[in-house]
DNA sequence: AATGAATGAGTATTCATTCAT
DNA sequence: TATGAATGAATACTCATTCAT
């Protein structure tokens, strides 16, 4: 990350989004709560009390990554979905766009995995556990198209499944680095081939 | 494990067991950072000062939980390990007793899952740093193994392999709860078939 | 033997009686907002810290304090009230009675002068306000009946002289102090003289 | 075309006086302490920084407004005292100059009323103390005169008198509002009535 | 004259921890 | 063993004030 610039004619939303990025880097780091606040404004070259002059408090910063964050992977989940693919193209598409959103929003993604269960119990992150659902929704019935249209297995326990992938396109936000050896979709083509083929060789 | 200093008297070990008991339960549920000393000694039905008989800080406590645990899941292992199994079978063996782990131990795998990275900055918990090593060791080389036999895929990055199996099968702490529809075992078996056959009907 | 019994939750009533004497002290002198919670900490030769084990807030300690009050006043007010007196003897019963509350609760009174607008806004001290109503009902149904009985005269506005009333009484708790050299009970016959014969020497 | 304004010199007087005036009216709702800065600001439709400009410190503020309405009071009362009235009339026209004064100046005569006795300590507010004094020389002074006249009772506490006096007319400032039913001069003649001639009607 | 951004000292509150009883 | 009361350091947040533009 290049040095922070002279704070000296920095545009509003620019600078918003400069301290939000550097927000989500040190909450992935080491967790939002044994975040605090006067460790951003380290990271951001500034004071604790001044972040209040951009933000109303610690709670709106993860806040605003977050939403930014679910908003922008809707978008991309909401195209593949309503494309009209068949069930294992959808999975294809969605495992794809999923680790594009990781490599975009790695520090979102990493902070979503570790807090999102906490902090969906105030009202005021209603939003996580309703984009839970639609998640759900979403994998879960193009998994049970699949089945039902004997591209996938039907001897397995479905929500089994599901979580199966979910849980492993996700948690690579832990330790995806991007611009590393592979590229997102070279990832998502790797991780696809080993949940719909298997890691064993076949006779 | 050599007692601390603090006690002076004789501290009942089944009276420490209950206790560890009810604070991983609250750490896996709330956090480390999250749970209060104050919130545990509630569930214990005591004061917050009266867990300080037993043990000498809110550290310690997660310390032994997890140590605790990792005692336990090493002896396992390493009984595996020193089997002289093939690749697929080690694999196997693997999976199917990290998920009796899991079963067994659910709280210290929530609790080692989301805070071992934060905690391992700490030369107290130096070893789980060190176990994170030995576990790389086990799986990468078993993978290795059993590419060379030909018994796994060689066109794969093994690494994102190793990363694949190894985060699947303990983020299903997050989601297990024990005494639910599936056992350990039979949760092993579907996992290993997804993991080894894939999801895909063949042809 | 006979041990004392001993309640597990209740943190000692005297100590809390002591320090909410020692913050109304402070609170009366500087204003509630003008008040650090570590002056009055520092009056009651603790930290602040250290208050936080007897009251919630800063909030709840005057809460206690106006209540407590409030509680004690009413107690006085309705049993002058259901005495049956004439308005006349009401009136004078009830501010002898006021200024017996300013002797034992000046603290409680300034603070309630002072305070009691701006902290009826919020809904935790809504019975101020209930309280402020009360009052006024008892006061202004006892000067119209006495103007009714033609024991007051009726050639002033009502609500003006119940202001007037009202105010002199309470205002005095901003310069009383115990153990001066006139009993509450001389200062109220002083005062009900002026008020219901006037300053004028009568030719 | 726009003149050019001198630098930092001269800002507009009537600005200033516009300025203090919004000040003055949020400072009398919420308090001296509970005002920030940024309220005054908002009401003043600009930004908190900008005050800056015309005042050089929240204190500042406070301290014009005080002093401002002080100093016409005074002369008001000195014009009064000077006239050569007998202790009677001189009370009806100071009680008469002070309900217009409240007319006038309600948001300084509620500051004055609620903040003065804790500003009166910062050696700036020095003024404060002095005017309580002045004040308690003429109204004493012009009470013991009418005693001495056989004008007033001389069977009261002559502190008490003074004290009873005083507050109930300056207490008004809390209740008080321009433009009501009553104008000053009413509020004043039935107050002198009160105080004079009591409220008891007179067989 | 006013803005946008920041400072720095303070404020209430939390919490792990201690210790006499 | 456990309690009651306190400590002390840290925490999120506030606010009067400054200053370059």
């Amino acid at each position: 990350m290049p040095t922070k610039k002279k704070p000296q004619a920095t545009p509003s939303p620019e600078r918003r989004g400069e301290l939000l990025a550097t927000a989500a880097e040190v909450f992935a780091a080491q967790g939002y709560n044994a975040t605090t606040v006067r460790r951003i404004a380290d990271a951001a070259g500034m004071l604790a009390g001044s972040l209040y002059y951009h933000f109303d408090s610690k709670e709106s910063m993860v806040d605003e990554i977050l939403s930014t964050f679910l908003n922008e992977l809707w978008e991309g989940y909401d195209a593949v979905l309503d494309a009209g693919l068949g069930p294992r193209e959808t999975i294809e598409a969605l495992v794809t766009e999923s680790f594009r959103e990781i490599d975009r929003h790695r520090a979102a993604v990493a902070i979503y995995q570790k807090e999102s269960q906490h902090l969906a119990a105030q009202p005021r992150f209603q939003y996580l556990a309703d984009s839970q659902q639609k998640f759900e929704k979403a994998w879960l019935g193009t998994l049970e198209r699949g089945v039902a249209d004997r591209v996938f297995r039907d001897d397995l326990d479905i929500r089994l499944t599901y979580r199966f992938v979910r849980d492993t396109v996700w948690v690579a936000a832990s330790w995806y680095r991007p611009g590393g050896q592979h590229s997102p979709e070279e990832i998502a083509r790797q991780y696809l081939s080993m949940v719909l083929e298997g890691i064993a060789l076949r006779g």
